[in-house]
DNA sequence: TCCAGTACAATACAAGTGTATAGTCTTTTT
DNA sequence: AAAAAGACTATACACTTGTATTGTACTGGA
């Protein structure tokens, strides 16, 4: 046991897996390597394989830590729609990684990382079913509408904000790209 | 000149184009190999090579391809914002292989794909001023904001649509990754 | 006819990929 | 203390990647 512990002196595994998050959410799970990962994490491909196994165990060990901060925000505290609706988007928001992740996965559709998805959408039918029965939910409107609409609620808008946001830096600065567009927008 | 034609029967590099646009749409950029383009255009890679250069140089060209078909659907026919819309967006109706392709672009942020939206925004904004000019639209909104309407009036929802239904699919065939979901759902 | 230019194919190569294997420490267990 | 287990490094290998090079067939103009 160490005296001194710095926030990256964690232990290693769980260093590579975070640092694996962020990566496969900014850049996409193909366009990050092994050698990436390790080089990130302070160590070497090795090490990922020995705790990983494969890069396809390293990306199911990143969704399991994904599915958990879920399972936790929804299973602490109280169990009305606000609440809960709250704790995830405050988990949301403090971890902007699991959303880019999340967006990717949901943009690829087809692949593994769809596996994820059909994760969440259970949980999310299975708080739905939850706050029917316990008159937190109308029960006369469909359930799969319920569902869809929770999911909506929750990443609809952190979904769009980089699209928006890249847009709008886009319309900021566009003088490095084009520059007759600053002129166009502020004269007219 | 021959004289039966295909629809396959295109020059080559057109073909090349084509179903390049539509690989980079459907997987991304970098998960698409010049020997899948090639091997879906029905040719080797050295003629990709030989009509693109590289591949950033046929990224270029597929690029160019969305450019001139937005042109075209913004120069012709009438100029007022109801008509001009409705062209674009059967544009992006009749070709979601551009919606794909611009949905990753824009998705991506980083990289030499976000060139595209650059133009794309400003194309946009010549139109917001001519309209203002022509008296299409209100002086008294701020062109960025005009701007934006503008652009997500015509994505948002094609933007949207392909996440919306992958939630559905899994809402729908929840069966094969979990089992437990269409009990719960049909049951409450 | 020559010949220059273009469309296309075949192959070769260096770099990067995931992963298997073997080895060296360090810790824990017996 | 001896041994088993785990953390970690180093290296090698087969494969894919983008691209450079070279060669072949066909075209249209001189």
């Amino acid at each position: 046991m160490k005296g001194v512990s710095y926030v990256s002196e964690q232990v290693a595994s769980e260093r590579i897996r975070l640092v694996a998050l962020d990566l496969f959410g900014r850049l996409g799970i193909d366009s990050v390597s092994m050698r990436q990962v390790a080089a990130a994490a302070g160590c070497t491909v090795g090490l990922v394989q020995h705790h990983f196994g494969t890069k396809d165990g390293l990306r199911v060990a990143v969704e399991e830590e994904i599915i958990e901060q879920f399972e936790f925000a929804l299973s602490k505290g109280p169990r009305d729609r606000a609440s809960r609706d709250a704790r995830v988007q405050s988990l949301l928001v403090e971890r902007p990684e699991i959303v880019d992740y999340l967006r990717r996965a949901l943009l690829d559709q087809r692949g593994e990382s769809a596996g994820i998805l059909a994760r969440l959408v259970v949980m999310s039918a299975g708080q739905v079913s939850e706050m029917r029965a316990s008159g937190h939910a109308r029960t006369d409107a469909s359930a799969e509408d319920q569902v869809l609409r929770m999911l909506i609620r929750q990443f609809g808008v952190l979904f769009l904000e980089p699209m928006v946001a890249g847009i709008w830096a886009e319309l900021d600065q566009p003088e490095t790209t084009c520059p007759e567009l600053k002129v166009t927008l502020t004269k007219s």
